[in-house]
DNA sequence: GCCGTTTTCGGCCCGACTGTTTTCAGTCG
């Protein structure tokens, strides 16, 4: 039994009620029951299991009770009872665009829909249009969504949507009708990918901008444009929104689209209690004590909070933190002096160790250390002992035309089946500092992964520990481990624990580094660059590692390079 | 189904857009 199974569960049972046309507050219940799930900061299975799950927001009597059987079973018979009055295939509809769960129980009961093989036979086959409440247009949208759905994935890395995200927000900043713009939505929290884009402009001429949204030459296709609001598919299949409005509301619209929508409800709840109502265009009710509302800190500090970066914004306490004056001061990219994991051509990387040295000067960073891969990673061509001796010697004559930089010599050292690692100690010695990673079998359990990997943090050369679970996100599930057991055990032996910053990753995930830092885990900033180019991802990094509640001491790459070296030297006990 | 410095009962965020309607339901964010 795992977290990610409690909270589904309690997911798919929202889905399930909401088939059934529930009360729409018992259906949300179900889902900030799962949130709360997914939050809980400590054994939520253990805590299920022994039904000890007292006091915990968004968890009553009766979740605690379903959690608890579903825990201590394996399964819950209410779940199962909803499941069998439904076919499997049905889950899959909700994923189409525009369906929801009245248009899906329409399917189902009228037409025996229970997958989206059969509501494409019956769009084809002209039944869907006559339907009531479906139409010839609706039928069209959903023939339309389902080879979207064939052709592109829903989410995107964020990544990978920048370039798009900055031309058109240059774009908009060049409408002559556009006073402010900004994005917001996910990809102004930093979440690692987004499903979609949201644009906001302030402007007087809200329908025009719209419109002339709706011809940038990003865009596809056009799914909706209104007075204030368009939507658009750009090519390469990601939807883009714009609202447009006035100056006025504009800090409240940017506030509100920034979400999460989870924060919203919680920053909505507690205007209410002031006899405040919150919406995207700014606060009715009792306003006659407000001050004026320029930009988005004084829409918090209207609700007694200090100012939330976007960054924060996921419910997770953020709120509560903000009331006390407690947030942290969150680590800022110019904090950043250096960074650790890049490759070389040496392995599998793309440019030669003074070509990246260079990128790091260029980017004002006063040491980058060098990690190609290990012997064990022949597809990688990782560095054998001879090869790798060679490096540590070119890196050192290199280092000699530095004045003010430092390349620094690692290795990016592959965690074997059983936790021992690729290279022995006395090699492992000659380095600056050591990157240990899973690079195969990955089919092993949580348990002999989390203690395979505990094994390789105990050496005593082991700097940090790289990429902790392997995810590829969109593309590779990760592989299990139990990610307390892990910061504990980096706590324990002084092992640093590398935030990957590449896209493709950002692992270890940003919901555990509060509780890495709470521990006095360090994280280190490190792009796992394979090009120069990826060198810039260290940007990226620090998005997500202030999504992770880190703070400028948090992060061991924050110390100029004369500390980073005093450490280094340091006996691990010592640190 | 959850929650409580208005409440142990009665609320629970709310507006834009579309399509199918003829005044509104459904979906989305």
């Amino acid at each position: 039994m795992t977290r990610e199974t409690l909270a589904g569960t309690l997911e798919e049972i929202a889905l399930l009620l909401e088939l059934k046309g529930e009360n729409p507050f018992k259906i949300r219940a179900y889902r900030q029951g799962a949130e709360a799930v997914l939050n809980y900061d400590g054994d939520i299975v253990a805590k299920a299991t022994a039904d000890d799950l007292k006091d915990i927001k968004g968890i009553g009597e009766a979740l605690r009770e379903k959690l608890h059987e579903l825990a201590s079973t394996g399964v819950l018979k209410f779940h199962q009872d909803l499941r069998s009055q439904f076919p499997e295939g049905l889950f899959e509809l909700f994923d189409v665009q525009g369906l929801g769960p009245k248009k899906v129980k329409a399917l189902h009961e009228s037409l025996g829909i229970g997958s989206i093989a059969d509501l494409k036979q019956a769009c084809e086959a002209g039944k869907v249009a006559e339907l009531a409440g479906f139409g010839a247009k609706t039928q069209v949208k959903i023939l339309e969504a389902l080879a979207l759905r064939e052709s592109f994935a829903d989410r995107f890395l964020l990544g990978m949507v920048t370039p798009v995200v900055e031309t058109i927000l240059e774009t908009l900043r060049q409408h002559p009708d556009v006073s402010r713009s900004a994005v917001a939505g996910s990809y102004r929290r930093a979440k690692e990918t987004v499903h979609d884009l949201d644009f906001l402009v302030a402007t007087k001429e809200p329908a025009q901008v719209c419109k002339d949204f709706t011809l940038l030459p990003e865009v596809k296709s056009i799914i909706a444009c209104g007075e204030t609001k368009a939507s658009v598919r750009l090519n390469d299949g990601i939807q883009c929104d714009l609202r447009a409005v006035s100056n006025e509301q504009f800090p409240f619209a940017l506030q509100y689209f920034s979400g999460s929508k989870e924060h919203n409800v919680a920053l909505r709840s507690l205007a209410l209690k002031q006899g405040l109502s919150l919406n995207e265009y700014g606060f009715t009710g009792d306003t006659s004590e407000l001050p004026p509302i320029h930009e988005e800190k004084d829409i918090y500090a209207a609700l007694g909070l200090d100012y939330i970066a976007p960054e924060m914004r996921e419910n997770r306490g953020e709120i509560e933190a903000a009331a006390e004056n407690q947030l942290p001061k969150l680590i800022e990219l110019e904090n950043l002096r250096g960074t650790f994991h890049s490759h070389t051509t040496a392995s599998d990387g793309h440019h030669t160790l003074e070509e990246m040295a260079e990128e790091a000067i260029d980017l004002g960073l006063q040491y980058l250390g060098i990690s190609d891969h290990s012997k064990s990673s022949p597809q990688a061509n990782g560095l054998n002992e001879q090869r790798l001796m060679a490096q540590i010697k070119e890196i050192a004559e290199l280092n000699k035309g530095y004045e003010k930089f430092r390349l620094l010599a690692g290795s990016e050292v592959d965690i074997l089946k059983d936790g021992s690692l690729d290279f022995d100690d006395e090699l492992l010695m000659q380095l600056d500092f050591c990157v240990a990673s899973v690079h195969g079998v990955f089919n092993l359990s949580e348990d002999e992964m989390t203690r395979r990997i505990c094994r390789a943090m105990e050496n005593e050369h082991v700097t940090m520990l790289g990429h902790v679970t392997g995810r590829v996100l969109l593309k590779r599930e990760p592989y299990q481990v139990d990610h307390a057991r892990i910061i504990d055990c980096a706590a324990e032996t002084r092992t640093i624990i590398e935030l990957n910053c590449s896209p493709k990753r950002m692992d270890m995930d940003w919901r555990w580094w509060k509780r890495a830092r709470d521990k006095g885990v360090l994280c280190s900033i490190n792009p796992d660059a394979h090009s120069i180019a990826r060198l810039h991802h260290i940007g990226l990094g620090v998005r997500m590692a202030k999504k992770g509640w880190l703070r400028r001491q948090d992060v061991f790459n924050t110390r100029p390079l004369e500390d980073v070296l005093k450490f280094l030297a340091t006996p691990k006990s010592k640190r």
